[in-house]
RNA sequence: GGCGUCAUAGCCAAGUGGUAAGGCAAGGGUCUGCAAAACCCUGAUUCCCUGGUCCGAUUCCGGGUGACGCCUCCA
């Protein structure tokens, strides 16, 4: 066939086999690209550090929302039953200064925006986790835990103020790669209030006692709420149901101190692991700086849902891999959308495609170009290497896209890659999928492009919304014109319309529209 | 100061010890009444600079320059 598509894979397909072929990620704890062995067999325990709900969440927050769900949808695909947990945490400080500036209670805050946050994440497209636990609703296990670690001398408490004992853990430091004098002599540079009281200024604090006016709990060591580092320890273990986890994610910010510190906590507790695979995204940058109060340049997931469809955004953070910084722009965002709707196109043209097919049945050379057998079932495929060059031999059909597309999310969820197998595998269709195909083979590409797609999250059959009634009778009044050679009143007609928004696309199958 | 990351076409962005994926944008063409969409063609003699290893380096090592992250609440 020797087509232009067949020739445009990364150099990486072109060469020999990889030793592993297996899903790998890179875990910061190891601080290496290794193969992900679940603690049992087809399950993944999967914790994702959640955001603390006192305002809308930022687009910052939606990177590790996104991409994590993704490994979530990629896993799931490959078989693996995932339980996947991600926290909402409702008790903090930004909380409760929010509640006071509005004359409300904490809770009713962070209700508040629990419910907003799930919204945005529908619309994202991430799905609901398996169980999305409360740090208030938690309190009863975090105080056993801190109780656990004093009465193993991991913890002292200070007039109500509970710290964990850093030095007693030789461990400490071992996924953020800290030295710990090093850690200690920085810090000396800092005036950090309270710290006289600590024994050692790495010390951090497992419960503060309550300030008037804040909400607290009662506990062994008077009235307080426990410190940020606590609730993941709890809530991860106990709605993954496993003392040991196989995955642990989050932004990479929260390397130093909170994973640490976690860390920290249940392997003196425990005297277990904590979690085999440590996962951390890269920042968000919006227009080459860092989003930041002091700059004003947060951007709430909610308001760039106003100027786009969220799937666009989706579409965006996916585009490079997720242990990169990504630069959030304007201009990045048209992209992504121009990419978005090539894709969408391509399936409305199948769609078209398949509505007027003038055949069903697969033919013997549709069958050839999807690579399925007489029963329309895949052939398996078996991929090799030539022994003399080392060059793959890749399969000359559609399963070539699937295999790309695998061995891409396989390497560490290289998404860039991945969505670059959708747009060859687009333009497959593009090019094989005529008036003149099949009804089945029309659908059997479709179907291709939206289950890889849809690991992704990305939802690219998109159902026409009707136009109002009014519309319907300016293109077949143009329809008309358009047969009576008036092409002034069509064209009148069509720029109209472009004025309200809607973009008319004369094609064989007859006239199609879009909104712009 | 300590630890770590990155530097690839106009823009975004993969990637590999054997000579550079994909997308956006741009130009030309096919199709179309004209458009739009789609398809085809064109584009980094080259991967920040500089030494070294190698038959061969963008890819490995050293040095330099530049940008950035964490060390403090932060996804």
């Amino acid at each position: 066939m020797g087509r232009r598509y067949e020739n445009s894979l990364p150099a990486i397909f072109q060469r020999g086999l990889g030793d592993n072929m297996a899903l790998r990620f890179y875990n910061t704890l190891t601080q290496s690209i290794q193969e992900f062995k679940p603690i049992t067999e087809g399950k993944v325990l999967m914790y994702v550090c959640g955001p603390t709900v006192y305002n809308l969440i930022h687009i910052g927050n939606a990177r590790p929302m996104i991409v994590f769900d993704t490994a979530r949808r990629y896993m799931m695909y490959k078989g693996y039953d995932v339980n996947y947990v991600s926290n909402f945490t409702d008790v903090d400080d930004k909380i409760i200064n929010k509640a006071n500036e509005e004359g409300v209670t904490a809770q009713e805050i962070s209700q508040r925006y629990i419910a907003e946050t799930k919204k945005d994440m529908a619309d994202m497209n991430v799905l609901p986790a398996t169980t999305h636990p409360l740090a208030t609703q938690e309190i009863p296990e975090m105080i056993a835990l801190i109780s656990d670690l004093e009465k193993k001398g991991f913890a002292y408490n200070v007039n109500g103020t509970v710290y964990f004992r850093t030095r007693k853990d030789p461990d400490y430091g071992k996924l953020s790669h800290k030295n710990l004098d090093d850690l200690r002599s920085g810090f000396r540079d800092l005036k950090v209030s309270g710290e006289d009281q600590k024994e050692d200024p790495l010390d951090f604090v497992l419960w503060k006692p309550m300030k008037p006016g804040e909400p607290y709990w009662d506990s062994p060591w008077g009235k307080g709420r426990p410190g940020w580092h606590t609730e993941c320890c709890v809530m991860s273990r106990k709605y993954l149901h496993s003392t040991t986890i196989d995955i642990h994610a989050g932004g990479e910010d929260l390397i130093f101190p909170h994973h640490e510190n976690e860390i920290a906590q249940v392997e003196c507790s425990t005297g277990q692991e904590f979690a085999h695979y440590w996962l951390h995204n890269a920042f968000l940058n919006i227009n080459n700086e860092k989003m930041s109060k002091s700059l004003g340049n947060f951007l709430t997931v909610r308001d760039v849902g106003k100027k786009y469809d969220l799937q666009v955004l989706r579409f965006f953070m996916l585009s490079a891999h997720y242990r990169r910084v990504l630069n959030f722009s304007e201009e990045s965002m048209e992209a992504a959308k121009a990419s978005l709707g090539r894709i969408r196109t391509a399936v409305r043209t199948l769609n078209d495609h398949i509505a007027h097919a003038k055949t069903e049945e697969l033919t013997e050379e549709e069958r050839a170009k999807l690579g399925v057998d007489e029963n329309g079932q895949p052939i398996a495929l078996e991929v090799t290497s030539d022994p003399e060059t080392g060059k793959l031999i890749l399969p000359q059909d559609m399963r070539l896209y699937r295999w790309q597309f695998e061995q891409a999310m396989d390497d560490d969820l290289n998404t860039a890659d991945a969505e670059a197998a959708i747009f060859n595998l687009v333009k497959f269709a593009n090019i094989e999928v005529t008036e003149n195909s099949s009804r089945a083979f029309a659908e059997a590409v479709k179907k291709e492009i939206c289950e890889l797609s849809d690991i992704l999250g990305l939802i690219v059959d998109v159902k026409e919304d009707s136009l109002d009634e009014e519309i319907e009778k300016k293109i077949e009044e143009r329809q008309a014109a358009r047969k009576a050679k008036d092409f002034a009143r069509a064209d009148a007609i069509r720029d109209e319309l472009l004025a309200k928004g809607i973009v008319l696309k004369d094609t064989r199958d007859g006239v199609r529209w879009e909104r712009v």
